[in-house]
DNA sequence: GTATAATGGATAAAAAAATAACGATTTGTT
DNA sequence: AACAAATCGTTATTTTTTTATCCATTATAC
């Protein structure tokens, strides 16, 4: 029996590469293509696309042909979850907050904010961009009834783990912190940690590597 | 004489867990902390912890009693440049790109974002928790004026690579990059592509692989 | 003074990722 | 019908990155 492989992060990261590398080309009418070809674009060697692809793709590529682009295409949006929208919920109505709820870009990639919560009372009962904002009391019973999957947390640090531990309680299967804490959940929930504070900590870093100092 | 070892972008994303624990405790009197105690807080091992702290701290650990807090922190802050601000401008003042504006957090990790550009007329002249947006025309003199080194992309996808461009010829230095395509810039640039689509489906990976099929 | 608890550096092991090598398959052409 | 060219897919190897183990050293506490 074909054993599972662990799908490696780095693998996971070029996905969305290959996807809209693959729209452009086939909103230009192209029906099949090479790995070589897509590697050529994306700047990576022809075996590492094909051994991306082979995660993912429903059917082999064809000798001489090359992958059906069409298919490819539904294939990555399939393993990148883009066909079934997934329902996520924001918790923590503040600068970042608000910006998750009016930015349109996830819904082409499988995430569908429906209601962000908050305890600030001069915010619950607002709305961004069409979504509510709601009392934290009322998060629970709003994930319970809706079966929302996708917990999203933009909540300062100190709050961070108090409302990790409420989104768990309320049954939610994963986690995407932006808050700068270390938090502790149960294995079988997933987290994400986007330490915005991470990704500037290596933007600087590499700032000062190529300032001055060798 | 000593080589520069490559800081492993492991070490850097830790640095912040660090730097909140230290704070914590910092803030409850503590003077002196071992690297034992630490690794337990961060969960990492605790030669990690002082292989990590190895690259930043100023001064050795003291054996039999572990490193200075106030010192580490001071040290850690310095090296992420939590000390001098750097001076940054948002471009794109989208959804995501108005919550940048808006986002309180950046301060205190050295990052000040003085002003928005964008080519809509219609948010060209409007603010957003005080700081302007411009017009897109405006951008070279700005950056050169001010003598800004990090720009921030969060315009759609196909006006990232113009974007870039402009704030190249404008003599950035760095750049943040939150549309989700593959950018291309001269070596000298640093550039640090946030993905989101990519966190996503990292994310929805996850989720696949502990959901049902193994 | 001496024992101890902790660091620090060097080496080794493990894990992850990328690259290379090889065989298999299919289409297009002669 | 047969051959050749191109491409795939799998296994193996190498490289890189990250983490763990070991031992010597040192400053403090008793």
């Amino acid at each position: 029996m074909k054993e599972e492989r662990a799908i490696s992060k780095a693998t996971l990261a070029r996905m969305p590469l290959y996807l809209h590398y693959l729209q452009e080309e086939n909103s230009k009418g192209a029906k099949y293509i090479s790995s070589t070809v897509i590697a050529q674009n994306i700047s990576v060697s022809s075996v590492l696309v094909r051994k991306d692809l082979a995660f993912v793709s429903s059917e082999s590529g064809r000798p001489r042909l090359g992958f059906a682009i069409g298919r490819l295409i539904v294939d990555i949006e399939k393993f990148l979850g883009y066909d079934n929208l997934s329902e996520a919920v924001v918790v923590g109505a503040g600068g970042l907050g608000r910006a998750f709820l009016g930015y349109e870009g996830f819904k082409s990639n499988g995430l569908k904010i429906v209601a962000a919560f908050d305890v600030n009372e001069k915010l619950v009962g607002t709305s961004v961009a069409g979504k509510r904002i709601l009392a934290l009391s009322s998060l629970k019973d709003f994930v319970k009834e809706h079966r929302i999957k996708i917990g999203i947390i933009t909540v300062p640090k100190h709050s961070a783990q108090e409302v990790l531990n409420i989104l768990v309680d309320a049954g939610i299967e994963a986690v995407w912190n932006f808050a700068p804490a270390p938090l502790r959940v149960p294995k079988d929930i997933v987290l994400k940690n986007e330490d915005l504070a991470a990704s500037l900590a290596i933007l600087a870093g590499k700032l000062y590597k190529t300032d001055g100092r060798k």
